[in-house]
DNA sequence: TGGTTCATTGCGCATTTTAGCAATAATCCA
DNA sequence: TGGATTATTGCTAAAATGCGCAATGAACCA
């Protein structure tokens, strides 16, 4: 990677589709980072990068309770904000 | 890739900094292409990819004129969005 | 301490993305 | 038509990402 800014560091983060499903499966609130490599078909450890990737961009934050991680949106707003900008680009003409 | 969503799209186009900055570069108005390979100091062709990149997630848009083609984003408050989601983001904590 | 559960990291491999050059296309104008 | 300018596309090498396995770490409990 060439730089990193605030904007592209969220860009790479919702560049993947599995990232994009992660953030939505924290809408409803916070949970156990170990509910999600089994509900999204992956390795464990493509989870624990990915949520790392979604946290060092900012989307997403944690807190250990004891043995597990729990994951939650790092704003309420957060979801809002993504469908504001995905309709806005999205609504081009038709 | 693996699929694709309006989001992943999206987020595609942002997580470079040469397509980060070329947005901004619209930040004033429509702008001829020609302008940003000398400005960015990369080749023409990699504006070009990158503007059907842009265009493709649906950030920008383009018109022809003569041997030109101008572009501009696709919405004017585009960037405000884009800063308040870096911002919702930036604000963690601290 | 040893066992269990969940999370993270090291590593290699496959896939995707990026960059530039050269060739081609599009448009205008003399 | 032929030349000039800008844009796009084909190609290849290089760089970045994504993935799973295996190993390691972290926290808990009997």
């Amino acid at each position: 990677m060439r730089e990193s800014t605030a904007l592209t560091l969220i860009g790479k983060a919702l560049s993947h589709p599995l990232r994009e499903r992660m953030l939505r499966l924290l809408a409803d609130g916070e949970r156990c980072g170990c509910e999600f490599a089994p509900e999204l078909g992956v390795d464990p450890s493509v989870v624990s990068r990915s949520f790392a990737l979604l946290e060092r961009a900012g989307l997403v934050q944690s807190r250990r309770e004891g043995v597990r991680v729990m994951w939650s949106l790092a704003d309420p707003e957060l979801l809002d904000v993504l469908e504001r900008l995905a309709t806005l680009t999205g609504e081009r003409v038709a």
